[in-house]
Parts: structure tokens; C-alpha cells; sequence
RNA sequence: GGGCGAUUAGCUCAGUUGGUUAGAGCGCUACACUCACAUUGUAGAGGUCAUAGGUUCAAGUCCUAUAUCGCCCACCA
């Protein structure tokens, strides 16, 4: 009948549409001033990334953003790129050398930078690959890199700024270490997770005591989850408020096993409530101990190499690693009875975000950047509304975090990096901050220069991506016309990383916004509500889905489910409803292919307003679809896509398809309906295009010669024709249907096949209705399959017919096997269900304060319904009497 | 310790400023392939909206507790 195969092939289109966009130069962004600018950046994934379901919402989301401004005529610009993302990289790329027995110590700082990039270049594209699988209309000449040179450059000139303006410190803190990958690292990238630890209470004997006769009188008892760090401790704290030991304050302990004499101190940080009211105190261990250290000008002993093992501070467990020491000092301390219980205790402690090793507070000497000047402003831009965040709970988030700022650690001991642009002079070892390695020492003009081992942390990189993808410093046009960006989307887990970064350095850098708004999606789960991981082998890979079910599949389900910022819970039965959907619009496209007639694709539907009104139907499918499409609006300005992407669906399904199409049948080679048809299909197209991509491109394409524009992802969005909608032919056209169904219904009920011809007779005493329903007669016979439909003004009983009651009319089927018994027993159910809904409705109307407070409406809505209620109940009563 | 989210049909979830008979997808039941589509169509069954109070003429929706699950933050020795 057709070249059009019945199933819709994904295979066969995404690879091909795509290339197409891309050879077309569809996808990129040039000023244009008669424009208005709608830009995005990506967040870059990380260089060593393999896509998941996480980027394919997250990127889907952006593209739909993208593609509807895009067609809604703004000069858009997706700008894509990788983040070199330091420790991840370095780790897969260690582990790689690894194979061939190699440590990176082994090929040494340069060789091992090589080597990185030679990974880069061998597998660094693959998600980029990956991103253009899923259809992403990135510009992608513009790919950037957080390690490019121009990038670069960047992060140079913001650290030198940041220190010229004293925004950056060196110091020796107690940062976040993590003893696996030997580095140190921020705040936000040691999250804390629940450990089942266990509380140690351990003695520590007074030094006037008898160390062979201990008593509760002659040591103090301290509890601590971290045994280990004893051999570390320079002094025991308890609250000089607190009666038990505010006497002994001043005197002297003997630290187990260490045998060090330390001094009892009073703080009035230490809880009196918790463990025995008395701490040991770690100064180089734990950062509440430091300042007490720093308070009370303790001794730092550090105990650890920064690999976890302890050092020579430790004494005789030198190189034991800190969780084996633990166990060893705990039986030693048991042995001198000196451990004197053990409870089992809840805590939470830092681990490393990228290899889960437990994080050992660790001090040494770190770059800072001051972060509460550069807050400022970032918390104004938000709470005046300048940047919003969709869904608005996450503005509470970040304001939260962002007014408790602490200080940022940028440096890390690793080599995969931004190197930090500090020099120092060998000779007098001053610290020279410059862009390029000087020739001399300033201060001693000492010529013996080298550079500060360290590299910054990513997000130091990360934070100026929304302008440094742009080469500033420079000011570049693409610069001015595009930033501030238009909407970032992103996951919760990133606003403190890099979202809160951004607008601070957005302010700090540009004296301006990055973006305004900040869409902030849910979490891919699996359908267990556990969150997708490698680890945990309950992946569904994106790619797969792409396979299976298409890429339009893929995306028109994620974000069907997806409600605004809502967890995503994932199966892989989830993509049927998307290749469904996509078969559906596929095969009524190509009914419509085969039914349409050439010359009247170029007709403009105005020709018919004009000469005559449009048939009901027609008029009825237009003010639907453009009703639909002004929803479909509304939703994606509220980042609502799952609400628009649903409308589309229903609409194109059950309205358009099961209704009209099925409508139109029998005339479907009238001109004005070929018309229709053919617009409806057509705008709807464009309406789906920035969710399903590649099938629109495909169906555009096959309209070829019948479209103006040669993709129809530069097609304009439809635009809303107000003067369509038309919600009284709406109403109509609803009661036609509910007409249509309540006899398939009867149909049903009474088991009558559909190969069966029945005949109906309406009983209806309104000559308007009575005219409108004759008018609609063809389409009723049609659609609920009847051989014979009368009108009749007013109802008498006939012999066999089965009658019920909808609204003003009686609807008679004719019954050739009439089951008396059944026919009274359902209208009595009907009539005792139409009873208790008059009483219910009585009630509520009788009630005073309902008539008196309601709004007027309301209370004239409902006394409508309860005299259709009433009329209907009469009328049935009538059909039952009929029947005796 | 603080904060956030969730609790609605067998399952997974929508539900806008409070206002008809609380919706969808999947699953289930019955029927239907000469018909664009069986990745389909028609019809149907299925809900004390977590619990207890409260506000209101009216609560799935607002308020207060409680329970369960999940997440985030915090200098919990």
C-alpha cells in the first residue's frame, strides 16, 4: 500500500538526522544582535565520564530548553565541554599504568602529565560521543576543556587577582586528608556518612598517683572514638564548670604507653554531658582540638605519614597504618588495665568523595581562598530573586550553606592539574605569586626560583566556566552577548560544589550573574529507590536504552516521569511507553501520508474562515491543539517538563488519534479536513520536536516539499492562535463524545459483539441539542457502530429496547434477546446511585453557611448539577415505571 | 542536633491559587486484527489520598503533632 514502514526504526534515523544537523551547522551560536540570546553551559562531565542515566535526564532536560528557545527564535547557544576533573583522572590514569606495574613516582611529575594526556586524547571524546547519541544540539566547535591553554589562563589570572586582593592565604590548618589518594581536600568533598564506631574510655593516671594502685581518685577517665590518636594527645580537657574535675585543672597526667607528662586544661567547649565530661586533646588530629592547641599553646605532634601509617611520633608502632595501630594500642592499653570499657557508639565521619577511604584530619600547610567576602553578594543575587531556583526549596539549601561559608582549600598533592601559580626563592624561600615563573627573587633578587608543587582543586577550575568558556579574560563579543547564561541544570548534589562557586565568581570576576535560573533535577534511582552506581550493578545503561527502544524513547520517558526536581525511580520497562509513543505518532503520520492529497498541503487555513465557518469537528481538533499547546508553554516556562511532555502525549494520543482521526475517516479526502489534518500534524511536529528529535526530523523530512524549512529543528514554534480556542465547540464536541461512549458502554454491558448491528434511538425534548445531535448523527453511527439512529422529541417505553438516562436524554438500545430481570436490576442500581447523590448534594445545599459563604458560583454550580440530578433521577423512574 | 523530601489504585508516580465524580503509565478483566498502529482499539474493575487533631461553607491540597522511608547539613570526643 506504502513505502512507509508500520513500525517506527530508530535505527535508521537518529544516526542520520544527526550527521544531517550537524553538516548543516545547525547547532551553533553567533551574536546577533537582532536576537535575543538564550544560552547554556553543560555542566562538563568529567573527561574520564561514560554516560548515565544521570546525564542523559540531566542533558535532555538542557536540550529541551535549547531546542524549544531555539525554535521560539532566540539566538541560542548550548556551549559544551570536559572538565579534567584532577583526582578521578589521575586515578584512572594510575590505575592504567598500574597494568604495566608503574607508580606515577616511577615515570616522575612530567612523564606521568604525558601520560594523562595521551589518555585524554585516546579516550577523553567518548562521552562527548555519548552526549551526541542522545541528541544534544551542543555547538560543538566550541568544545572547551578545564585544561586548555586559553582556560588556563584563566584560573591564573583569578588566583593572582583573588591573592593580589588577599582573597588567597597560605596556612597550616587542619584540613580534610585523604590517606589513599594523599591529598588534601575541601570541605564539601569529604561528605560525612555514619560510621559504627565504638566509644574507648581510657585512664589516664594522675602523675602524684601511684601507678601501681589506680583509683577513681588517681586518674581521669577520657572517651574517645580514635584510640589511636592518643599518642598525639598534649593535654586532657574538662569544663571548669564542671565539679568533678574543676580541682584538678593545672595538674599533671602521665599519657599512657607514651609515658609524656601533659597538663589538665579547662575549656568551656567541652561537654560536660558526653563520654566522662573529660577529652583528650590531639591538636595535630582533630580540628576542635587544634584550637584549643592554639588556644591554650599546646604542642602539635603529628603522628601520621601521608599515607595513613603512623610515624616516628608514634614511638614503637611507627608504621603501623592508623586502623591497625588502633587495635594493637587498645590491647596494650587492656593489657595495663587501662582500658576501662568499651561502648558501641553512632558517628559520622569525613570520607573522600572520589575513593571513600575515610578522611583523616590532617595538619598542614594549604592555600585558603577567604570565601565570606566573595558570599556577599551571591547571597544577595538570590535572596532579591535575581537568580532563582526551580524547584524553590533548594534556595533555602544554598542560602544555608552559603552564609555558613568556611574558607575554601584549594591546593592538592597531586600533579593532574592547574599548578599553583606560587614560586618560591631557595635562597630566602619568600613566596612570589606571579602568572609566569620570575627570573629573579624580588625581595633577594636570588635567581635559584622553583614552583609550588601543588595543583588547585577542580572547582577552582570549574567555577569560572560559565565566562572562562568564553576566553575572558578577554572580552570577547561572544562574551557580551552571551553571559549572563539563561538557566543551568544541574543535580542537588552539586549547588556547594559549583553552583554557589559560579555566582560567586560570576560577582567576583564579572560584577554580575552567571545565570538566572537554576533548575535543579532529581537523583536516577533504581526502581528500589537505591542511587544508580557501578558499585552496586543496578545500572541501566542509557545506551542500551538507545539501542533498544530509541533515543526519542529514552528521552520522552525520563522526562515524562520526572516531576519537577523529583527522584527519578528507573526500570528498564519504563522506555515502552516512549517507543509506544513514538510508534503511535509514527503510524498516524503515516495515515496521514497516505491519505493526503498533495495540493492541499499548501493551503492556509484562514481560506476557510473566511469563505465558511470550519466543520465542528475541525474547529474542535484546532482549539484542542492550540488550548494544548498554550499548557505546553505555560509548563516549560516553570521548568515543568514532565507536565508539558504529558500534555503533548495525551493530546496526540487520545484526542487527536482516538478521536479525531477516527472522526475524519469517512471524509477524509474533504479538502478543508485534509487541511486540518495536515496543520494539526504538523504543528504538533514542531510542539514535540525539542523531546523527540529525531522522530519529528524524520516525518518533517518525509513532509518534504509540503514544509518550509529544510529541518525542523529551525522551524518556528507554533504560534498560539488565540482566535482558535474555542472552548464552546470544545464543550460541544465533549458532549458528542460522551454520547458516543455511554453507547459503547451499553454496548458492552449488554455483551452485544461489535460485529453485531444495534439500533439506537434518542430520546430528546430540546429542539437546539436535538439539531445538533442530528447533525453529529454520521459521526455517532460511525463511531459506536450502529446501523440505524433515530431522534425522537419525546420518551414512550418500546418493546425491547434497554434505556438510559444521559443528562436530557434517553438513549434506547434495540435488544433482539431482552433479559427483563437485568434490565430492571441495572436501572435501579442507577437509580439508587442517582439518589444518594441528590441527598449528598441536598445536603450541602441546605447547609446555610455553604449558600451563604461560597462564592456564588460555586453555589450555582451546584444547584445546576443537583436539577440535572433531579431530572435524570425523574427520568429514570419514568423508564422503570415503563417497563411494569 | 538542624533542615529537606516522600507517604494517593496491585506497581511506579502526577495532582497548579483549597471548589464538580481524585488522574496517568504499567499490570489486571472482557471483547475486537480485511481498518494507520496488537508497540493497537473499545469497555471495565481497582482509592478510608500514612495516622490523629485543627482551620474552613468546603481539605489529597493549608496548619500542628505522630509514624515510616529516603536525602542533605553540623567542630557527635
Amino acid at each position: 500500500m506504502n513505502e512507509i514502514p508500520s513500525r517506527y526504526n530508530p535505527k535508521e534515523t537518529e544516526d542520520k538526522w544527526y550527521s544531517f544537523w550537524e553538516s548543516k551547522n545547525l547547532f551553533a551560536g553567533k551574536v546577533d544582535r537582532a536576537k535575543k540570546p538564550f544560552s547554556i553551559v553543560i555542566p562538563p562531565p568529567n573527561v574520564t565520564g561514560i554516560l548515565h542515566m544521570g546525564h542523559a535526564l540531566n542533558n535532555t532536560i538542557q536540550d529541551i530548553l535549547i531546542r524549544y528557545h531555539r525554535m521560539k527564535g532566540f539566538e541560542t547557544l548550548w556551549m559544551p565541554g570536559t572538565d579534567h576533573a584532577g583526582i578521578a583522572t589521575q586515578n584512572v590514569v594510575e590505575k592504567a599504568i598500574a597494568k604495566e606495574g608503574l607508580k606515577r613516582q616511577d615515570l616522575g611529575r612530567e612523564k606521568f602529565i604525558e601520560r594523562v594526556w595521551q589518555w585524554r586524547q585516546q579516550y577523553g571524546s567518548t562521552i562527548i560521543r555519548q552526549l551526541k547519541k542522545l541528541g544534544a544540539s551542543c555547538d560543538w566547535k566550541r568544545e572547551r576543556f578545564t585544561m586548555d591553554e586559553e582556560y588556563s589562563k584563566a584560573v591564573l589570572e583569578v588566583f593572582v587577582k583573588l591573592y593580589e586582593k588577599g582573597l588567597i592565604y597560605q596556612g597550616s590548618y587542619i584540613i580534610n586528608w585523604c590517606p589513599r589518594c594523599q591529598t588534601a581536600l575541601s570541605d564539601e568533598e569529604a561528605p560525612h556518612r555514619d560510621v559504627e564506631g565504638k566509644l574507648y574510655y581510657i585512664q589516664y593516671p594522675l602523675k602524684s598517683a601511684d601507678s601501681r594502685q589506680l583509683s577513681a581518685e588517681s586518674c581521669i577517665v577520657v572517651a574517645t572514638t580514635r584510640p589511636e590518636t592518643m599518642l598525639g594527645d598534649t593535654a586532657v580537657a574538662v569544663n571548669p564548670k564542671d565539679k568533678r574535675y574543676k580541682h584538678l585543672i593545672g595538674k599533671t597526667l602521665i599519657l599512657p604507653l607514651v609515658n609524656r607528662e601533659i597538663k589538665i586544661i579547662g575549656d568551656a567547649i567541652v561537654d560536660m554531658k558526653f563520654g566522662t565530661g573529660a577529652v583528650k586533646v590531639t591538636p595535630a588530629h582533630d580540628p576542635n582540638d587544634y584550637a584549643m592547641g592554639k588556644k591554650h599553646h599546646l604542642e602539635f605532634i603529628n603522628l601520621m605519614y601521608p599515607d595513613g601509617r603512623l610515624n616516628e611520633n608514634a614511638g614503637e608502632y611507627k608504621d603501623m597504618d592508623r586502623f591497625e595501630a588502633r587495635e594493637v594500642i587498645l590491647e596494650d592499653l587492656q593489657e595495663k588495665g587501662l582500658l576501662e570499657k568499651t561502648e558501641p557508639h553512632a558517628l559520622s565521619a569525613g570520607h573522600c568523595y572520589r575513593c571513600h577511604t575515610i578522611i583523616e584530619p590532617y595538619l598542614s600547610k594549604q592555600w585558603f581562598v577567604k570565601m565570606k567576602p566573595l558570599a556577599k553578594p551571591a547571597i544577595e543575587a538570590v535572596k532579591k530573586g535575581k537568580i532563582k531556583f526551580y524547584p524553590k526549596r533548594w534556595t533555602k539549601v544554598y542560602l544555608n550553606w552559603i552564609e555558613n561559608i568556611q574558607d575554601w582549600c584549594i591546593s592538592r598533592q597531586i600533579w593532574w592539574g592547574h599548578r599553583i601559580p606560587v614560586y618560591y626563592c631557595k635562597k630566602c624561600q619568600e613566596p612570589i605569586v606571579s602568572k609566569i615563573k620570575p627570573e629573579k627573587c624580588p625581595d633577594c633578587s636570588g635567581t635559584d626560583i622553583y614552583q609550588d608543587e601543588d595543583v588547585l582543586d577542580t572547582w577552582f577550575s570549574s567555577w569560572l566556566w560559565p565566562f572562562a568558556t568564553f576566553y575572558w579574560p578577554q572580552e570577547t563579543e561572544d562574551l557580551k552577548y552571551f553571559y549572563p547564561t539563561s538557566a543551568l541544570v544541574t543535580a542537588p548534589e552539586i549547588i556547594f560544589f559549583w553552583v554557589a562557586r559560579m555566582i560567586m565568581a560570576g560577582f567576583e570576576f564579572r560584577k554580575e550573574i552567571p545565570f538566572k535560573d537554576v533548575y535543579i533535577h532529581g537523583t536516577v534511582r533504581d526502581i528500589e529507590g537505591k542511587k544508580m552506581s557501578k558499585s552496586l550493578g543496578n545500572i541501566i545503561d542509557p545506551l542500551e536504552i538507545i539501542n533498544e527502544y530509541g533515543c526519542d524513547a529514552l528521552r520522552f520517558s525520563l522526562i515524562s516521569i520526572t516531576a519537577q526536581g523529583q527522584d527519578v525511580y528507573l526500570s528498564k520497562e519504563r522506555f515502552e511507553q516512549g517507543r509506544n509513543f513514538a510508534n503511535k505518532i509514527w503510524n498516524a503520520s503515516r495515515f496521514i501520508l497516505t491519505n493526503l492529497e498533495r495540493e492541499n498541503t499548501k493551503t492556509d487555513l484562514c481560506v476557510f474562515f473566511k469563505e465558511k465557518d470550519l466543520s465542528l469537528v475541525n474547529r474542535w481538533i484546532l482549539s484542542r491543539f492550540y488550548s494544548v499547546l498554550k499548557e505546553v508553554e505555560q509548563n516549560l516556562e516553570k521548568f515543568k517538563f514532565n507536565e508539558a511532555a504529558n500534555l503533548l502525549y495525551s493530546f496526540f494520543w487520545h484526542e487527536f488519534c482516538d478521536w479525531y482521526l477516527e472522526l475524519i475517516k469517512p471524509e477524509i479526502k474533504d479538502q478543508e479536513t485534509q487541511v486540518v489534518m495536515f496543520k494539526v500534524l504538523e504543528k504538533f511536529l514542531r510542539a514535540m520536536h525539542p523531546f523527540m528529535p529525531f522522530i519529528t526530523e524524520e516525518i518533517w523530512q518525509l513532509l518534504q516539499g509540503k514544509t518550509d524549512s529544510e529541518s525542523i529543528m529551525v522551524a518556528p514554534w507554533p504560534h498560539i492562535q488565540e482566535q482558535i480556542i474555542d472552548k464552546k465547540s470544545e464543550k460541544k464536541v465533549a458532549g458528542l463524545f460522551e454520547t458516543i461512549t455511554t453507547i459503547r458502554n451499553m454496548r458492552s454491558e449488554l455483551e452485544i459483539p461489535l460485529h453485531e448491528d444495534i439500533e439506537v434511538k434518542i430520546y430528546l425534548n430540546n429542539k437546539v441539542k436535538t439539531a445538533f445531535m442530528q447533525s453529529m448523527q454520521g459521526h455517532i453511527i460511525h463511531l459506536a457502530k450502529l446501523s440505524k439512529l433515530d431522534f425522537e422529541q419525546t420518551y414512550s417505553h418500546g418493546q425491547g429496547q434497554f434505556v438510559l438516562v444521559l443528562k436530557d436524554m434517553h438513549i434506547a438500545v434495540s435488544l433482539k434477546n431482552f433479559d427483563i430481570a437485568q434490565y430492571k436490576a441495572k436501572i435501579n442500581q442507577r437509580i439508587e446511585k442517582n439518589k444518594s447523590d441528590i441527598k449528598a448534594k441536598e445536603a450541602m445545599l441546605k447547609n446555610k453557611s455553604f449558600v451563604e459563604r461560597a462564592p456564588a458560583e460555586i453555589v450555582e454550580n451546584e444547584r445546576q448539577k443537583l436539577q440535572e440530578l433531579k431530572d435524570s433521577l425523574k427520568k429514570l423512574e419514568g423508564v422503570r415505571d415503563g417497563i411494569n
